[in-house]
DNA sequence: TTAAGGTAGATGCAAACGCATGGAACTCAG
DNA sequence: CTGAGTTCCATGCGTTTGCATCTACCTTAA
């Protein structure tokens, strides 16, 4: 058992254990974490996102996530547009109604976010910010 | 945005990146990558686990949970004994078959892990460790 | 221009999930 | 000892998921 293997297994280990209590909190109203985690991601861009972008954000299949999608416009919370320029693509917004739900929401799991990390310092919290940005890739070239 | 929802915002996209990579490897098998984890969780107890306790460390219901058990020992990989002492309770344990399929799912899943990380240094491998293990309430009072 | 190959997203279908609930066993106050 | 309250796991049921596949569109090269 290598080190890397014991952080990994420290690392799902706390996701679980957070996304256990946060599933937890009485802040979801109508809304799924999943479907939470949509209309988050789709908040943090102004510009429309194609579904094969915002698939690369969610731990979804891409046919659960069309169909998510599906769900949430029906809802009047996502708006699907076909996209100029590739006909076989969609671009994905919220509506008004939508973002105020992902507010509504985002305010008060915010803080239990801030509060479930506020066993760690500040350092560790930068720490685990530069960590996991490795992780994800983002500095790859 | 305070710093702490940035790191745990990096951590889930890290999560999701890595799962999804994980589970695109082709090393699992029979089994889907939820099932490797509970035979994962119980090969490393040797005292047989609670189903309420193994839950404690999945992501997944209790009913999903109980019904994946089932599968489980349908297939012969997971044994399901009654509980002395507390006539409720279950305790679970790997067959030698489950074992098996445990290890060797597991080798080159472990391999897996270890490349994915080798973008840290090991310095950062430790401090990920703590910091996570700090999140998972490791070392609370 | 057109045929071959690749990519984006939708859909059929069986399997798996979560919520609500149920029964059985444990606990503890009276 | 008894009844109320709790905990543990299983089950009914409607919803959601993933896999395989499909159609439509883009791209490349001959």
């Amino acid at each position: 058992m290598t080190r890397a293997n014991e952080a990994w297994e420290s690392l799902m280990k706390a996701y679980a254990v957070l996304m256990k209590q946060f599933n937890a909190e009485d802040v979801w109203g109508e809304l799924t974490m999943r479907e939470y985690d949509v209309l988050y991601q789709l908040s943090k861009c102004d510009s429309p996102l194609r579904l094969s972008e915002l698939n690369r954000h969610v731990l979804l299949s891409q046919p659960a996530l069309s169909r998510m999608v599906d769900r949430l416009v029906e809802r009047g919370l996502v708006e699907r547009c076909p996209d100029q320029g590739d006909r076989r693509g969609v671009r994905l917004s919220l509506t008004p109604a939508g973002r105020e739900t992902q507010r509504a929401i985002g305010r008060p799991h915010a803080r239990s976010v801030t509060r479930a990390l506020s066993v760690l310092t500040p350092e560790e919290i930068a720490q685990l910010a530069v960590i996991t940005g490795k992780l994800a890739g983002n500095e790859e070239k």
